[in-house]
DNA sequence: GTCTATACGCAGATAGAC
DNA sequence: GTCTATCTGCGTATAGAC
């Protein structure tokens, strides 16, 4: 491994654990073995180190998503590896943080705080998640021609819901610490599959009659109560 | 406005935009028109300023929500309320921060922030999700009791789902800049709505076999090509 | 390529006058 | 309560020797 990597590696994970300014040129050299100066032989400043650390991943996980959809062939199983794809990622990031920091690591953090700063990374942001759009748009769609997805559902507005989804739970993952994702994560993907595919089996209820939900009738009043 | 709001206004403020390091409290100082030393005799340090604002946002939405709750009474209405509640939460921060940034605000980030640095706000934000997973769990009972929301969703981890999937549509809207959260958010709740509850009318495709879904089969070959 | 030495600026924080 | 003046530390970054 050259010096150029090993710094681009400490520079990934101090930026994921510490943030953009909280992670000193001096920490990232420390950990590689080298003096700060040295930096400066590789990256212009410590912009550009952060640059390039960002754009590293973002092909990478496009990449693994790529991949990973490929091997597969029904958009069920599509889907459901982009989000495999999508967690396994983040567990590698886990992994290259290392023991020592316990912390939970929290990409999108990092791509807002990019983002802001840098507009060449904002653009690169956007097309990361135009790839992912359009990728499950299509799954969807191709999912919808062949009866396994509700097409009562609209398409284009479902992809970004699933986008969000998976986000969101990466990201309730790293601020709650009641909730944790490898628990849930199978029960999660196979709950959202029942509410959107066309294997909903739910029967409604006999004993309301079927235009009840329509009429604006007055519905009996729920007691919130104290108990919670 | 004594000068103590005000300095936690324009830290908020701050925070929000430029997260905690790069806020400095020469900046926080000149916007509130007073000089650094006098911050001090308001509060300790910089921390303590930090941890003040945090548990003042806090309070004020979870206070919001609770509100907004008590004037709806149907699981439909309720949670479109605390979803409409979160949205508004945001506007106002977005109020606060002023027509001068024209950044996108994320609040998710300044609590992963807050959790990593001082454990004090981790137990706050952690009692934050615990409010309004619990808050949404009883809805989802009170729902499935009456027979609105599906039976066939397990209601804890469908609990969880929804603040995941709020969350997730706020952070994409931070991140992604096709995505507008207020052009889409009466057609995602409808959506949601749609696919949570027993209003659901969708008919099975009647050209497949009802058992086509079980069978180990094999699917189709989906060309994904390269045209995406 | 990697180092030592060092410049420079700005941050948080305090002492003490008014 | 608010200020001026000042301390201290650490950050990025550069010059130039080896």
């Amino acid at each position: 491994m050259t010096t150029k990597n090993r710094i681009i590696n400490s520079a990934i994970k101090n930026f994921l654990v510490f943030g953009y300014e909280k992670t000193s040129l001096s920490l990232i050299a420390s950990e590689v073995g080298i003096k700060k100066p040295s930096i400066y032989y590789y990256f212009k400043n410590k912009e550009e180190l952060f640059i390039f650390s960002i754009n590293h991943i973002l092909d990478s996980v496009e990449q693994e998503i790529i991949n990973s959809i490929k091997k597969v062939d029904t958009s069920k199983l599509m889907l459901e590896s982009i989000f495999t794809c999508m967690i396994e990622f983040n567990s590698n990031l886990s992994l290259l943080i290392g023991n020592d920091y316990n912390k939970p690591i929290n990409i999108l953090n990092l791509f807002h705080l990019a983002r802001n700063r840098f507009s060449s990374l904002s653009e690169r942001i956007d097309n990361y998640y135009n790839f992912l759009e359009t990728t499950i748009l299509n799954i969807i769609k191709i999912g919808q021609n062949n009866n396994k997805i509700r097409k009562d559902l609209d398409d284009k507005s479902l992809a970004i819901k699933i986008i969000a989804w998976f986000e969101g739970l990466f990201m309730l993952s790293t601020i709650y610490s009641s909730f944790n994702i490898n628990t849930i994560r199978q029960s999660f993907y196979d709950n959202m599959w029942k509410m959107i595919s066309c294997e909903n089996e739910y029967i409604p209820p006999k004993k309301e009659k079927k235009g009840f939900f329509k009429n604006k009738s007055k519905p009996k009043t729920i007691s919130l109560g104290t108990k919670w």
